[in-house]
DNA sequence: AGAGCTATCTAAACCGGTTTAAACAGTGCA
DNA sequence: TGCACTGTTTAAACCGGTTTAGATAGCTCT
């Protein structure tokens, strides 16, 4: 018979009092004798109570909950090392004041606006994280529209009325570069990802950048997709190229992995023939031969941030000031050295 | 003003009807005239009427949604390859029943009993998968005391009152150790996961036995825990041994990839002197150089099955049958070859 | 003693749905 | 004409909280 749930009811019975007063004493409302508050709290913890979430939910309007839309597209994201440290860091907050964290897997196109309709009309969550920011990104707007509070995970390049989580990418991606260019480079060529995502134009940029500040070119700057096939195809065309470069930075690690592989399929010694750089410092990136030089950023710490930030927003803070977190650092490993025409002559 | 999303009681008002009748057309209820059906659902259109998951939670008693709670070990499980493509599959039943999947991290011991504790008190799901299952796994009974429905990824050893959605990862394994020794291999060494993991001693006991069956002995069995850095330490000692093997089967992709850094980092030319099989077929496994040979399951249609029997579960069907997919399959690519001693005359 | 406070507490409305019991209208039948 | 019955619809209770307006008690002050 007891084995149901105790309500509100249960202890405000219980301690002899009303529900109100059960509702003040639980939410630390003044107005209550403390020698009252003390009861009902004796009676909620002898009844075991906690209050529902759903009663609380419809009463408040709020869902508790936070959410998260990855957008899964084949060539895309498909299983990025970021969002498992990320959404760690993110429960990590969450957890404690009793949230939850939605997740939604949608395809790239209409369904990732459908995704996030759904999610303001069945008021799922009140707030979501807007990762992989695309330029002129459709969803700020969306979410304005839907009135969905949201954080962007870095800054986006329109306006925006979402505070934005920021974890810069270009002293990592500039750093990468002076390496490379204090080993003696000169021909440097580049991977980058879609030039649809903010990130990877970033990164691209910061990497033209420094290498015009060193007073270089790139070899060539290739446009991928984020994944291994990318990289390798892009590996490819770098390396047939007449003049192939002597090192290759690529946006992220899974592409570098995969043009490390691409490299020695192809007879090249890495980093005798060729240097490789990637970026995210993914798991991997350590333990392959030679293990990859990257670009280290702390996706957990990311979590955090994007849902401290998101929470002060949906608290109904105005103003929420945009968060910035140390930026991503340079992870030099073997995969970089000298350039051939250094160490021996050049077979040309 | 009219900015607020519509109610039930709006479009009852709108269709000169009560709030039952608006509820019981919604619904599919038989005992309302059709034209009175049409009528209310022309209305609810006209307004935009979705109903509200909040109030329809509360008087239901159920939460529109699934759980999923991720072990996250420093250790284990960190980056799997397999959770993102199995939760699309989740999301891709989900979303078209109305449902959301609500995502959790924790820690393992401890934090994992609060984190479904949690999910169960607060009413948030209305069940739960249950992945990486362990060897007289607590988070059964646990479930069973908390009563919250629930799908075991694969079978549990012991006795469980949920279905399971089996994926059978034995065929696979059999697979690559028949691969191995049709290829000529018989100093064959495994490395496994932790022995806690029902998947884990099931892939080395389906390895043990093919092997048997051959008529031979591992040479070593290592046991690791999923991770690169652990593949690395395991991969070193056999490596090691006075009597090398001449092929490593690896219980997942991370181990057997980091394995094949190990290879070629202490000098050795895969295949030629070493096979590496791997486990998962991850999105690197085909591009790392040379290809890894591994075994492919497909964790979407997994993660679709387990989906829709949990379903069943949560809709109250009783004796809910287990789900059985196709076998995971063997991918033949080059990191496998025939032994050394075959080719070139052994260095002994 | 009565008015005016303040501190404490309660009753009741409310959030937005579902569900049950009862009301109502119309029909067939004795 | 009255009764039973079917088909349709509604009013009201309910889910479990929060919140507001108001009741009550005790006290001070004149």
């Amino acid at each position: 018979m007891s084995k149901q749930r105790p309500t509100i009811a249960d202890v405000a019975h219980r301690a002899g009092v009303s529900k109100g007063a059960v509702s003040f004493a639980l939410n630390g409302r003044p107005g209550l004798a403390q020698a009252t508050v003390d009861k009902i709290l004796a009676a909620a913890d002898e009844l075991g109570w906690r209050p529902s979430n759903r009663g609380r939910s419809l009463s408040v309007s709020k869902a508790f909950a936070l959410g998260l839309v990855i957008t899964r597209d084949p060539a895309v994201l498909s299983s990025d090392p970021f969002f498992p440290a990320f959404i760690a860091g993110v429960e990590s907050v969450l957890s404690s004041r009793g949230q939850a964290l939605v997740l939604q897997v949608v395809m790239a196109g209409e369904e990732e606006e459908a995704g996030y309709r759904r999610l303001a009309q069945d008021a799922r969550v009140d707030g979501v994280f807007l990762s992989d920011l695309r330029h002129d990104d459709p969803r700020i707007p969306l979410l304005e529209e839907l009135g969905l509070p949201a954080v962007t995970l870095n800054r986006p390049d329109g306006t925006s009325p979402f505070p934005a989580v920021i974890l810069d990418d270009r002293p990592g991606t500039a750093a990468v570069v002076e390496h490379l260019v204090e080993l003696g480079h000169t021909r440097i060529a580049h991977v980058g990802g879609p030039p649809a995502f903010v990130h990877a134009t970033a990164r691209s940029t910061a990497l033209l950048s420094t290498l015009a500040a060193a007073g270089l070119e790139p070899v060539a700057v290739e446009t991928s997709d984020f994944t291994a096939a990318g990289g390798i195809e892009a590996t490819r065309r770098l390396l047939t190229l007449p003049q192939p470069p002597t090192a290759i930075v690529y946006a992220n690690d899974r592409m570098a992995i995969a043009g490390l592989g691409a490299a020695q399929a192809a007879g090249l010694t890495v980093p005798d023939d060729l240097s490789i750089a990637g970026f995210d410092d993914s798991e991997l990136a350590e333990y392959v031969h030679p293990g990859l030089t990257t670009v280290r950023a702390d996706p957990f710490a990311f979590g955090e941030a994007a849902a401290r930030t998101l929470n002060l927003v949906v608290d109904g803070a105005t103003d929420v000031p945009d968060a910035e977190l140390p930026p991503a650092q340079l992870v030099v490993r073997r995969s970089t050295g000298a350039p051939p025409s250094l160490g021996s002559p050049s077979p040309a």
